[in-house]
DNA sequence: CTGTTAGCGCATTCAT
DNA sequence: ATGAATGCGCTAACAG
């Protein structure tokens, strides 16, 4: 049973042919005669053969590995996003292979490299740096013409393909709605760091403001790492300078939940005196009281989009495919923490 | 710079040496002289010299990859296992490819067979199945000597390393907690299908009970599928058929919320006219208002746990090592929605 | 401390 | 339609 792993050649032997003939049957190549074919796919079965994809990765240069690199897994955008990856890289018979880069550069670069060294047929990643210095690990992956699909966290520095979201028009929405609903003092969570997306939600946030000629407020803008802290400490600020507003919205689920158990610490009505609006569709904002409008990300969509871009790069062979870039429409979920009454 | 790929041997010829020495330079072998392995670590750095793992683990018969199969990796749990194995992995240079089952036996027979083509090291997983011919695949891993370790759904029938938490001892210590609120009518959920954990679960409920003497009423036992609906539904079951009840305890925070929305609707007191528990922890549970007291699975620590078991395996070499289970203590997380006041 | 030799298992070019 | 020969890049046994 447990005996000598059995390859091509035992299965060859035993039917009197050569490996070559077997490989070939077993790859179902065309100049194979049926029969054979048949022969060998029954012995293959007979002896338990179980293919060999590293010997086959070696001599064809492709592992039908993709690499993926995400800050963390087990958060929730990031988990679907490689659900995404994988339902279309399995139908390819493609396997994905997991690295955590833990939101240090550090570590993306050592897993890069891991990645690379494995052999994988190419990377999908989201950035942790920011700053141009920050991504030349993954400058010199493309540069290599390794296949790189970048997304949500990206760059066009490097000359890569990207899948987004409209990250603008998502925060458009979002403040849109809110002052359909009335609302004229709308807060603003970001983030302190200047990335991407945050500067483009931002970005939503202010042209909104200003296509309904609501007088832009500086005050009402708060930095923060986007964390549940953050959005109570926000607000406990804004509460006790006696700012007045009567909406919230945040770039992050997170931020406007400390958002929202201030609030509610201090007795004010959600959505009636404060409505509140997040950013991400995280599973959680179903479940809060009141549940919690927010954008969704589509991170499956995103996940397979990236996918399809990847083989594309893939199939396309050394022809120097211009760098596509996919954006996803993002979907405002409108939910009870900004509906009034009436409305 | 893109040219062709360097290896070893373009390395050793530019240094005048073999490919051997090189190999074993690059390896950090003790038989190499210091001078040699400074010069070849420095040629390899000019000549941009990236390892093929492919090779060498066709070689060595090791490649170093560990795979992992889940139901879907976009479920809090899974997620939070997978990061638990990688950040061992890492540590020992491995890396991990994920796939998922999607629920379905066949999916994932076909996962564990890509995985053993891919020629991972081992495997560890979670079960779909519950039936003894649903792991026969599983069997066969383990037949053949490749490590396998099972977590979370496992099953003793095959004789393999597995990590689970104390599901009894979770349960047990939710009742008794409701019990020591001073509920004395506790509706429990569980699951229909009779996979171990939920029995567990049941048996740790029922014998709370049992041991605070507090009688037995099957007809406070609700099965179903342990989804948010399923929760409601039975809920407003036993609100229909005016049965009492002073508590839930709920084998999943899904199904309990259904319990909680439906409540509330009823204008019902959390906790004071029902309390609620549930079990696994999931990031909403503390979002949820009131906060809802659940059973920690750890499931960081399971992945870490799992990946030790792993490596203890694969480094105890042919040795009939046997099989190893690790079980975890879960802990009760106590929130508003079980905590009477004066308590 | 270093070189020689061989082969891991497979796919593929060139024959026939 | 099949066979023979070669090598992908690396490690390891054996030799010295």
């Amino acid at each position: 049973m447990s005996s000598k792993k059995t390859t091509i050649h035992d299965i060859a032997e035993k039917l009197g042919i050569t490996a070559s003939t077997v490989s070939r049957a077993l790859n179902n190549n065309p100049r194979i005669s049926e029969a054979t074919k048949k022969t060998v796919l029954q012995m293959a079965n007979d002896l338990n053969y179980q293919p060999n994809n590293l010997a086959a990765a070696l001599r064809k240069g492709k592992s039908q590995l993709i690499g993926i690199v995400v800050p963390r897994i087990n958060r929730s955008f990031f988990s679907a996003v490689v659900r995404g990856i994988e339902e279309v890289a399995n139908t390819l018979d493609y396997r994905v292979v997991v690295s955590q880069s833990s939101e240090t550069v550090e570590n993306e670069i050592a897993a890069v490299n891991a990645l690379l060294n494995a052999r994988v047929d190419g990377i999908i990643a989201s950035l942790v740096g920011e700053k141009p210095e920050d991504y030349v690990h993954y400058e010199n992956v493309a540069k290599k013409g390794v296949p790189l699909v970048l997304f949500d966290r990206t760059t066009n520095e490097i000359g890569t393909s990207q899948v987004v979201i409209d990250d603008y028009l998502g925060a458009y929405m979002a403040t849109e709605h809110l002052i359909e609903q009335g609302c004229k003092k709308i807060v603003h969570f970001t983030h302190h760091r200047r990335v991407n997306i945050y500067k483009e939600r931002y970005r939503g946030y202010f042209e909104a403001l200003k296509n309904y000629d609501i007088a832009f407020d500086e005050s009402l803008v708060c930095e923060g790492n986007m964390q549940l802290e953050d959005g109570r400490n926000a607000i406990e600020q804004l509460l006790k300078a006696g700012k007045e507003f009567d909406a919230v919205f945040s770039a992050s689920d997170y931020a406007v939940m400390g958002a929202m158990q201030v609030l509610k610490e201090k007795k004010k009505k959600i959505p009636e005196e404060v409505a509140l609006v997040g950013f991400s569709n995280e599973p959680f904002t179903s479940f809060t009281d009141p549940p919690l409008t927010t954008v969704n990300q589509f991170p499956i969509e995103i996940g397979q989009a990236a996918a399809e871009l990847f083989f594309e790069i893939l199939n396309s062979k050394k022809e120097k495919l211009i760098p596509q870039k996919t954006v996803l429409q993002p979907e405002l979920i409108v939910r009870a923490s900004s509906l009034k009454k009436g409305n």
